[in-house]
DNA sequence: CTTGACATTCCATCTTACTGGAAGGTTTAC
DNA sequence: GTAAACCTTCCAGTAAGATGGAATGTCAAG
């Protein structure tokens, strides 16, 4: 099958595909007399996974190194039990962090609740967050849905 | 003041405050005859207003957006409240979703606790990702530390 | 007068995971 | 024979927020 075809039973695209064999997590397959891309089932079940371990939060290096156990004949079960659990104790920071950085953006909410127009008098640019009084936490990144 | 100094009483550096002139977010100031950046304590603020933004959560686009009100002389206090109230409905989303994703990873690894070598198989890549069920879903950055 | 700490500009690089587009070759259907 | 729908390679760019480095200029102390 070629590379469109690939992409379609996969629900992927072609360009994502070369993309990936450029980064090593899809071998080179062979190529039809035009050069063409000519892919078998294990194409198939190979990207279906990288696809799966992604949706599992896997970084595309990540997935990488089980890639490379697995191309080498090694168990890759050991390894991908250790990302679990390292994924899961992010997770679970992660989830204290929000939670903890919620508490303060609703705290600082509340105390802004009557403001209407705080036109700003002398230095102050805004007193909402001249007033907040978080220290030394890492800014927060929140998880863009992209489509 | 000059820029090092600037860096120095902010806890930030140099790069960086050319950096937020290049982007607007600080007004480019005054220069020395030898063309040093000569900052005052209004300055001093304003980059003390970002970092503390910035720490909210706030995009440096959305610092920006404040910014230009308030060189506007337009009160940003509502403009503030509703990027607040959008930030916290952001940040429970993101909670809700880690707390889902971490089900799915706990389940996981719950079935993968006996697993020792489950060298591959036929088509098999790794039996644990295999098995997974994880539909549909965006995959789920974790925010990065860096110091 | 020299050394070292600072400053300037500009350009490049990092991270992650792609996506867009140009310029061209191939296959298939009508 | 020609048009649509593929395919190829290669190069560039995106978000976000900086950071690194080169080449060069300036200033204060000793």
């Amino acid at each position: 099958m070629k590379i469109g075809e690939l992409a379609r039973v996969t629900g992927t695209n072609a360009k994502t595909i070369r993309f990936y064999e450029a980064e090593g997590l899809m071998p080179g397959p062979p190529r039809t007399p035009a050069g063409y891309r000519s892919y078998s089932d294990e194409s198939v079940s190979r990207l279906e996974f990288i696809l799966k371990a992604k949706r599992l939060g896997l970084s595309l290096n990540e997935i990488l190194g089980i890639m490379r156990l697995h191309d080498a004949k090694e168990s890759t079960c050991v390894h991908v039990r250790d990302l679990l659990d390292q994924k899961i104790a992010e997770v679970e920071t992660a989830i204290d962090a929000l939670q903890a950085f919620k508490g303060d953006l609703a705290a600082l909410r509340d105390g802004a609740t009557g403001l209407v127009d705080c036109k700003p008098m002398g230095g102050d640019i805004c007193t909402i967050i001249e007033q907040s009084n978080i220290k030394g936490r890492q800014p927060v990144p929140i998880a863009k849905n992209r489509p």
